[in-house]
DNA sequence: ATGAAAGCGCTAACAA
DNA sequence: TTGTTAGCGCTTTCAT
């Protein structure tokens, strides 16, 4: 027994056989009698043989893993994950793994899922779902790959994304219907389509209801800390606005917490709507009104379009556009 | 220009040189010319190379890559990766990657860190550390290996924890401070080492006080949803306990979610404690009294450690221990 | 300073 | 049904 991790080779000499059939076995080809199988497959467990999967890769082209990436393991993308894993069991022999760049609270470098990608593809994944990706004007990399909320340009590669632009006009419809007139706007990430849809959404909602929106839009980048500013900023407007759209969930819990500092109750002094329905939504102390994506949906479809990508197929849907639906909850009413 | 994606061999045609000379040149080893050097680096840009790992590793038995292993990516692991990212810093030439088995709801099958580690070791990384591993009894792993939070009987590998029990005492004593005198405890997942020290300390402080724990002790498994039956228990008992110590943030989130669905209010009837202060403890609406864990430093300690291991040298602690400390924030008061 | 050649562990034609 | 053989892309002696 030898001490270092067994080798395809071991397996054979063990078996006493050929190291293409000890192959075969382990990759359910046919073509090997059933007892030499058997047999085999005893000496497997015995020495506890487990492929390289570099070796394997390096050969085959292919590996049978499909990889995530997220730029943080923030709800969104694990909501969006959990999607993933459960459209996996529909595809055969794959499995996935889930990564992030990076995991501190950097920002992780533009660009740092190339990188991942090329050393990752063709070694170790056939294929990959990145979601809310940073990869712009780079390399086109030639590994089937499907965006999940692309960048502005992504039209390069396959995409599911859920109608934001019609989503944040039920934000703004909402909110006029109950009788808001000055709605400040926290934006998204400047590079995602999501953020420039949702931002030109409600623009198109705010002018189609003739309200003004001068001054009361700001930027922020999808995170609690990057939602801390603008949000200071909109609640001290001199005229401060009776309602808040923030573009994604994370950034109105962070409004929500930033109005209570100040003394104001939500939603009495201020109503604030948010955009993707995360768990925190409903567990918050306040439930937050929210315009609600298909999280899970959008993973299962991701994947879908993947598995056709990898089998050579090309997807029905190039761009996959789901629908939104307002979530009536508990921090929106009418104003003061 | 191939459409398919370079390997060494283009870059040396292009170049004019051996494929040995390019590996020299990639890998930094020296005996190159200066300007060799520079003209492989220039065909290297210009054809956009990047080495395969799988093919890389089969030879060099080693990828300059370590993996960062988590059950899920709830904030307890995230914090530690934190603070893995940070401490890498200081390790030359490791880049980190981290990921999870599972990523649905389904808790990941026991030992799924061993399949994943076999298969990934020897192939794609050089080591990894292992957060609240559920490792048992399996095939010992010739992979260097860290462990944060072991599970029991986990001494096998090199770990990194907090002083658990002292952790859990402190909090007792706190709450026996206040003046409470039944406290109720919500605890971990039992196969964790962590679960069963914060137990242990949990009852003997209370035997220190002269109390009693009849009917006080519940287990929950450190996750959201385990602790609602427990909580839920707790709080239903015929003389409700004053205070409940819950094993950690998540449970402790979770025992105040249902006190408020009960009407109860916190702390002024019921005070919580929770332990590991991750950072939704400081933000939720009543910012949560908890033993808080140094999350960053164990996570920079565990790479310290992995990083002594791959060079070959012993670390110099192999079981290395932490102190926790109590944060007294909002959710603990004396009993009515 | 550079290159030729051997082989890491594995899979897939092809031959037997 | 089985084994032989030729690499996959890379690193590393060892010659030159």
């Amino acid at each position: 027994m030898s001490s270092s991790r067994p080798t395809i080779r071991d397996v054979a000499d063990r078996a006493g056989v050929s190291v293409a059939t000890i192959s075969k076995v382990m990759n359910g080809r046919d073509g090997v009698a059933e007892d030499t199988r058997q047999r085999v497959k005893n000496v497997v467990d015995e020495l506890g043989y487990v492929s390289r999967i570099g070796a394997q890769s390096l050969r085959a082209m292919r590996t049978g893993v499909i990889g995530v990436l997220v730029s943080g393991f923030e709800p969104y993308a694990t909501e969006v994950l959990k999607g993933v894993a459960q459209g996996a069991l529909h595809v055969p022999a794959v499995e996935i793994m889930a990564w992030s760049g990076t995991v501190g609270d950097a920002p992780p470098p533009t660009g740092w899922e190339s990188r991942l990608l090329l050393r990752l593809g063709g070694s170790l994944i056939d294929g990959a779902i990145v979601i809310a990706p940073s990869l712009i004007d780079d390399p086109l990399l030639d590994l089937p790959l499907v965006m999940v909320d692309p960048h502005q340009g992504g039209e390069r590669y396959p995409s599911v994304r859920v109608d934001d632009r019609d989503g944040a006009r039920q934000a703004v419809d909402h909110l006029v219907e109950l009788g808001h007139r000055r709605i400040g706007y926290l934006g998204g990430r400047a590079d995602l389509e999501s953020a420039r849809e949702r931002r030109a959404g409600y623009r198109e909602a705010m002018s189609a209801h003739g309200l003004s929106t001068d001054g009361l839009m700001t930027e922020g980048d999808y995170t609690w800390n990057g939602a801390v500013g603008p949000a200071t900023r909109l609640l001290h407007l001199p005229e401060r606005p009776t309602a808040i759209f923030a573009s994604n969930d994370m950034s109105a819990l962070c409004v929500i917490e930033i109005a209570h500092a100040m003394g104001l109750e939500v939603p009495r002094d201020l109503s604030v709507i948010g955009f993707d329905d995360i768990p925190d939504a409903n567990r918050a102390a306040h439930p937050l009104t929210t315009v609600a994506q298909p999280l899970t949906e959008i993973g299962v479809q991701a994947i879908a379009m993947l598995s056709d990508l990898l089998r050579g197929r090309t997807p029905e849907h190039q761009h996959l556009r789901l629908e939104a639906h307002l979530r009536t909850r508990g921090t929106t009413a009418a104003p003061a």
